[in-house]
DNA sequence: GGTGTTGGTCAACGCTTGTTGGCAACCGTA
DNA sequence: TACGGTTGCCAACAAGCGTTGACCAACACC
């Protein structure tokens, strides 16, 4: 019969015993997909940082391609704006996005591969469509404006993230995240709510 | 003595015969590092683009990193804001910006090495602090706040750049310069002039 | 016409890359 | 104890990379 080293949990999920060395691939590959982009991160320099072999990572991922789409399931848990008081949406969403970037380094992975890959500048198109563009639907007032709206959104927002995360500019660096609340606050909300120019 | 294969022009410039690889070099140099990045964009293919060998561009620019520098050489060409009306500061800088990016590949060549290359990165540093500082310091109040001030300039202006050509967000694409100018001038207006929030 | 500089090609170098297949150790089951 | 699936390492592959040096064809000068 088929053995089996893998055991069932109360939950039915299973744990097998190379889960561990899973994870510890795929944050090996967050690190240096964040700090490298696709084309310096090789599987290599992944394999060396989580104490394995290379081919490990083939076998489990299928190809680099594969562990990257695994390594960066990006997920921005964008707050519910329906449920925030209409004049702080701009500040909610700038705040949401600095508590994110601050602390997950997935965000600064995606955002430099997208700018290297044709398939990394996909996802994050699909992220914008899937994540940002419901949420401002959600406080538009014209549907058919959303999409530039949200554009308007992602440019700024992105372009924090850039030079603060990516270029790292001193000032931009310099500032604190109650400052970059005030300034772009304000920015977000007039390009989510304010009537057009 | 020293065969002499080039002429003497009116202006007491020389033109050598290699003159002309040269700029076949740097133009297919230009074309591969702002659709592929530094990594992918390989000497193989731009001389392979500018009908040389590869050799040629290692004599002629020594290196990769070398070809590079000389490739985008940028000057951003910011126009004198003390001659510009108080209030128009904002979109003049958000319409100079778009103009220059849409006729001009360097540009996006170089956002898209600096969010790859550490080496990119200190090159845009570089362009910030020696073309956009000097800019904002004519037009901001108080000269202690014109790094962070400038920072949000760059962080709108980058940001509107990567969206619209580097991710190339439809949405992005899809608004026309005039739009643009009208949705981020005000914004950039605000980073420079508004007292601090 | 000989000579030395220039513009250019060609073949190769050493290296790194993603990827593959074989092989040894492990471990629960029978 | 024997079995068979799982985990892991090792060595190698073909391809592509930046880079180098030898070599040849023009050409300008003495």
């Amino acid at each position: 019969m088929l053995a089996n080293t893998s055991w069932p949990t109360l939950v039915g999920m299973t744990v097998r015993r190379s889960d561990a060395t899973r994870a510890a691939i795929l944050a090996a590959a967050r690190d240096r997909f964040a700090a490298d982009g696709y084309d310096r991160a090789t599987i290599r320099a992944i394999a060396k940082d989580a104490r394995i072999d290379p081919s490990m990572v083939m076998r489990y991922f299928g190809s680099k391609d594969g562990l990257f789409a695994a390594a960066v399931a990006l997920d921005l848990r964008l707050p519910d704006l329906t449920r925030v008081s209409r004049d702080e949406v701009g500040r909610t969403l700038v705040g949401h996005f600095l508590g994110l970037w601050e602390e997950n380094e997935e965000l600064t992975a995606v955002l430099r591969v997208g700018a290297t890959n044709e398939a990394g500048a996909e996802r994050m198109q699909g992220i914008f469509r899937d994540q940002l563009l419901p949420v401002a639907r959600q406080v538009c007032p014209d549907p058919e404006q959303v999409p530039a709206r949200a554009a308007l959104c992602a440019a700024q927002l992105l372009g924090l993230a850039l030079t603060r995360y990516v270029l790292r500019l001193p000032p931009a660096r310099a500032l604190t995240p109650e400052e970059l609340v005030a300034w772009l606050g304000p920015t977000v909300q007039r390009y989510l709510t304010a009537p057009s120019p």
